[in-house]
DNA sequence: ATAAAAAAGGGGAAATATCCCCTTAAAAGT
DNA sequence: ACTTTTAAGGGGATATTTCCCCTTTTTTAT
């Protein structure tokens, strides 16, 4: 009988190394290796021959993170399917998740039997989406304003991220080598963006949209 | 050869389970119990006669904490060391921790060989602290102000979250039946307890000690 | 009881932020 | 080739924030 061959994605050593562990007992896998990162996945996939067919993807992992990592899976081997395991449960994180091709999305609290009958479902049928993920889905589907489709430009980005420290206009102005009154189109531009009416509102939704982390 | 005993507290159950079966090859340890947040710990071991000489405990749990469970565990049963595995890496989580009783605390990203190592240290001398970890305390003895221990008043806690929505001054001043200018005290003495030099320093610490949460 | 600290308020000035409307040059789309 | 969009910058006005120094009344400690 063979063996379904899986690579496991962590940047929790202890965590990956444990669940390698767990998933070797399982007898219809065989781990083929345990990554830490998204950047590991690309150099793995591109320098090897024997693939997996399932590849268990955290999310926040340093350098490239889960959801860079299955956008270029599936850009790049759409045959290996994704399977995020995470603990971040927030509807955002979820539905980058499901948009850059993940075939499901577990949370990190289930029971090892759900994982083992999750890899199973995904080697056979190709996914598997708990009614936790379908809940989400439908609740995003209620709410029509979802925040995160709002998409800035590189320099607003960073323009952002500098409202969210003391800087004023002006230093900002310095820091991204241009004149305070262009800094203001970028302030003006973000405020009708993001719905906001002063510097705070901007602070607040960079921080809430985890554009920047605190 | 006696095995020592240990009790995982984890509230992800993957996770848990997984740390079970790795540190069940470990042929020093023998795992008691996996139980899944604070107050199991705290039936546990009031309910059992055979009790574990190491827990290893996470933070984050429902229920009763990782802190309130090991200073429960000090407070009732010193002779049981408790190690902390968490991922949190904050220096205000880390003293409250290490306050609350435990003989040390590991990073999830460690690599199993050193969780082994330190189960083996916290047993045999009773500790085991990291690098990391006394880092982490000078840090905080640099630092006069340990940020959680700044304690503001009841007005100042209203006007510093109303400083965190898009209000002017004056709005929260006639919200808060104030003149303006006594907000503009409110503000001064925040900008001189928090180090803050604007309004948006405010909200950054604000948020930070999660005094408002988005 | 009395000194010290805290709470409330103010004057006045300079720096910043906010608003609205406008220009020019480069880049991108058709 | 031509229009549209984007990036960069500006003028000028008003509102808000920030700063520093000050008074009065009420609370709190000793």
């Amino acid at each position: 009988m063979n063996k379904i061959d899986i690579i496991i994605v962590d940047d929790h050593l202890l965590f990956s190394q444990a669940l390698n562990g767990l998933i070797s007992n399982f007898k219809e896998f065989n781990v083929l290796a345990v990554l830490s990162n998204g950047k590991d996945v690309v150099d793995y996939v591109s320098n090897h021959n024997k693939l997996p067919q399932i590849v268990l993807m955290d999310i926040q992992m340093p350098i490239m993170n889960g959801i860079e990592a299955t956008q270029w899976l599936k850009d790049n081997r759409p045959e290996i399917k994704v399977l995020a395991l995470s603990m971040e449960a927030e509807e955002n994180t979820i539905l980058k998740m499901l948009r850059a091709g993940a075939k499901g999305y577990l949370l990190k609290d289930i029971h090892p039997r759900i994982l083992q009958h999750a890899l199973k479902e995904v080697h056979k049928v190709g996914f598997y989406y708990t009614e936790n993920i379908t809940n989400t889905l439908l609740n995003s589907i209620d709410k029509p304003e979802q925040s995160s489709a709002i998409k800035l430009k590189e320099r607003e980005l960073e323009f952002l991220k500098l409202c969210c420290s003391e800087m004023t206009y002006k230093q900002i102005a310095e820091h991204m080598f241009l004149s305070p009154k262009t800094v203001e189109n970028y302030r003006e531009a973000l405020f009708e963006k993001l719905e906001a009416k002063t510097r705070i509102g901007l602070v607040l939704y960079a921080i809430k949209e985890k554009i920047v982390i605190l």
